[in-house]
DNA sequence: ATAGACCTTGACGCTCACGTCAAGGCAAGG
DNA sequence: CCTTGCCTTGACGTGAGCGTCAAGGTCTAT
């Protein structure tokens, strides 16, 4: 498989497959004219930065993944270094949570408040809507309701 | 007020100041010799940019804000479009808040069913904790408890 | 007069994950 | 032979919000 058909495969672009080389990421056999070839272990490789990247890991924190793999292992995660990055991202996105609760709680506050001090706050309809809803706490799992 | 006081005062540097001017969101008068100076509006104007800074607006979001201020408005969210901001952001919030959710919950299961398929799970202490407690949900106002 | 502390503009650096040329080599079909 | 389509390396651009010199002007104290 030449570099073309694993970016189509992946759904990526063969520029993203030379930059993970370039970043010890990802690595190719030569053909005789120089081409890169991959194999089946390269694309599940791609597939699994690619679902990390979607948890919002950065292309270092995927490393201890494809180490992982390539040291043989049947999955990425199957090694320790990779348990400890879950735990350490999961950390990461907890402490995001809690920070964003504070904003989004301050946000409230702070538009309530505009919204108090508005001179007209009845002849809305054009510009003005509250956009609060009866949802005081933060949409557990559902987006905010569109009006 | 010389741009090295207002910086001192507002608890940043000259630099941002600067950045602040090209972006035209400051404007200083000149005194004779060329120097920036500053009186207290433009201070709170750095203040308020700072504030709406610290809930993830960026510089240009605040743009509203500072020119409601300019307008002569007591408070920058005294103006329709500063609320809409404030809108438009917190719907922002909340949609970063449901994709956190799901990150989060993917994240657990991984982690679980990892730490599952690892051989022996009780000799930890050492390197794994589970790190995994009782929240099954997200630490809605609480941070992530640290052993 | 000179040192030191301020100020000015201008311009490059930084992070991250690539996008987007540029200039050229390789292989197959017509 | 020529076009077409793939491939190669290299290098600059992107966005956000500044940090960090560089080279020089200004003001105050000694």
């Amino acid at each position: 498989m030449r570099i073309g058909d694993l970016a189509k495969r992946a759904g990526t672009t063969t520029r993203t497959l030379r930059f993970y080389e370039s970043q010890g990421l990802l690595t190719a056999r030569r053909a005789s004219n120089g081409y890169r070839e991959y194999n089946d272990d390269d694309f599940r490789l791609v597939k699994e930065i690619q679902t990390l990247q979607s948890f919002g890991f950065s292309l270092d924190d995927t490393r201890p993944f494809v180490d992982c793999l390539r040291s043989g292992h049947e999955a990425g995660d199957d090694c320790v270094d990779s348990i400890e990055t879950y735990q350490r991202k999961l950390a990461e996105v907890d402490a995001c949570l809690t920070r964003l609760d504070e904003v989004r709680s301050n946000l409230v506050s702070k538009l309530t408040e505009a919204l108090a001090r508005q001179p007209n706050p009845c002849e809305v309809g054009d510009r003005i809507a509250t956009g609060l809803d009866d949802t005081t706490s933060e949409p557990v799992n559902a987006a905010p309701r569109h009006r």
